[in-house]
DNA sequence: TGTACATCAGTGAACGCGCGTTCACTGATGTAC
DNA sequence: TGTACATCAGTGAACGCGCGTTCACTGATGTAC
């Protein structure tokens, strides 16, 4: 065992980071404190040492879950050279992205969920939805009101075909989906941008 | 105490409908056999005379939740002498149906969860999903791909709009997501309708 | 370098609680005569 | 119409279980001398 002030801020680490995957894959009341202790080779007593109580928890894990989804864009954006509307729309509405919530982003997977939660919970996703209208419209160029319908359209759109694809999923419908949504986003895109308005 | 056949039914019905609301306020996991047969003024154990188990129980109050979302629907379009697609988003993407999720459309309240659920139930969803992407389409008149692509597009913006509405709630953007969500559903309906393909 | 002590991350038994589920029972109703 | 019996929807005590949480303890590490 180790003891420095070092060593436990990586345990924390690493539960939070248990947590916020688990919490995707199985939403926020699919997690157990002692499944969750367990996955990092801790057992359940020390949990209290880290958080105050499994909601306190709940909270960190969504907010960690939120972060991990914006770095992925970010990252993924980077990559590219660039965000155009295109390149994260195409990574956002992509199967591997639905076939993979656990690395994904919370939104899609514990929206609703979180439409039920305490204020401060709600608080939480409020803010990074805002993040995203901001990165959306950002890409699109030139602020305004053309650009904020475009960025809430295009975002609501991307948000609720993810879901629908989940559920859908076995299904041809589920891609053609992910497909069809793709295109309508690159049209708005089209009408809302630049010198559209 | 009645005791007839007929008297039973009447039980059920009344048991299914409290789920069916509750499941859409709480959730698939925020509704326990205790507290829904105290609603109904029946004692837990009466439970299961009607359903074999909570399982079974939830899926049939998934199903319940989808048609009585569907029946307000028809009755809403019904009663405004016929569907447009106006009607449809107008009346879908009210602060007044984000505000009272109990009895409103099931999906984006519960979309996230059946996504993680068992194959079947996620079925009993994915049939509410094409009969939506239906309505839609008949709406717009035409088939093809081009009506097809509206309807997966307004459908998938309607649930993420509300869902993203829902979290907003509290916050002046709340309303503004969903009157952006409305007028650009009307521009694709333009863009994809009869004689634009 | 070696010994004694303090620290504190993590352990694991124990708790109260609410859950889903079972089952022997109750008592109002419907039926037979 | 009145009595005896069968039915069966609903009752409520009891069950095992997993949960979140507490807490006295352990033992490896860091520090003092």
């Amino acid at each position: 065992m180790g003891h420095s002030k070092a060593e436990k801020a990586l345990s924390r680490k690493r539960i939070l980071a248990a947590a916020a995957t688990r919490i995707r894959e199985a939403g926020l009341d699919g997690i157990s404190v002692g499944e969750l202790m367990k996955s990092v080779n801790l057992t359940h007593g020390g949990f209290y040492g880290h958080f105050e109580s499994r909601a306190h928890l709940i909270a960190a894990a969504l907010e960690q879950a939120l972060a991990d989804g914006d770095k992925a864009v970010v990252a993924h954006l980077d990559e590219q050279g660039g965000a155009t509307i295109k390149s994260i729309v195409n990574s956002y509405l992509s199967s591997a992205h639905r076939d993979h919530p656990s690395s994904g982003c919370a939104i899609p997977t514990l929206a609703g969920e979180v439409g039920r939660a305490d204020p401060e919970v709600r608080a939480i996703m409020a803010r990074q939805l805002a993040k995203g209208f901001a990165i959306l419209s950002e890409t699109l160029g030139e602020a305004g009101e053309e650009t904020e319908q475009f960025a809430v359209s295009a975002w609501s759109m991307m948000v609720g075909a993810m879901m629908i694809s989940r559920i859908l999923v076995d299904d041809p419908m589920a891609d053609r989906v992910l497909a069809l949504a793709r295109k309508s986003i690159l049209e708005l895109a089209e009408r809302h941008g630049p010198g559209k308005g």
